[in-house]
DNA sequence: CGTGTGACGGCGC
DNA sequence: CGCGCCGCCACAC
């Protein structure tokens, strides 16, 4: 799997209603200096044909820093339809929400690892 | 090939 | 607490 494909895997198993983080999933994924590529992973998981629910991801800080690539309904919207609060562009209680990959995670696919030079 | 550009984060000050 | 710096790496040009 490539990067962006481990990142599309992360993101799909987000429960709605809880959050994780872009540093979260980077280092999940094996590059965890990478957020940044998570966050430009997200930008293309729009073109991808299943669905990656790319607003429950957010800075460390619980911001909602990628708000402006969602059309249609925004993303504290979509937040808040799956019942978490949001004020001033910001997720509250974060702490509760968070969805950690390495205490969620029980099983990855085997190719998960393959391009990975651990 | 080289360079610029990010939905970030950690660290130093 | 708030900057600023820089590592990171996929991709467009």
């Amino acid at each position: 799997m490539t990067f962006n494909e481990r990142v599309f895997f992360v993101v799909r198993l987000i429960p709605e209603g809880r959050v994780t983080t872009y540093g979260m999933i980077a280092k999940f994924v094996g590059a965890p200096k990478a957020a940044r590529m998570v966050g430009w992973a997200m930008n293309r998981s729009h073109e991808q044909q299943e669905y990656i629910p790319a607003h429950r991801v957010v800075n460390r800080n619980g911001l909602l820093t990628g708000k402006a690539h969602f059309k249609g309904e925004s993303m504290a919207a979509r937040l808040e339809r799956e019942g978490i609060c949001i004020k001033e562009n910001k997720i509250q209680q974060l702490d509760s929400l968070l969805w950690d990959p390495f205490n969620e995670i029980e099983i990855v696919p085997k190719a998960f690892y393959d391009d990975l030079n651990l």
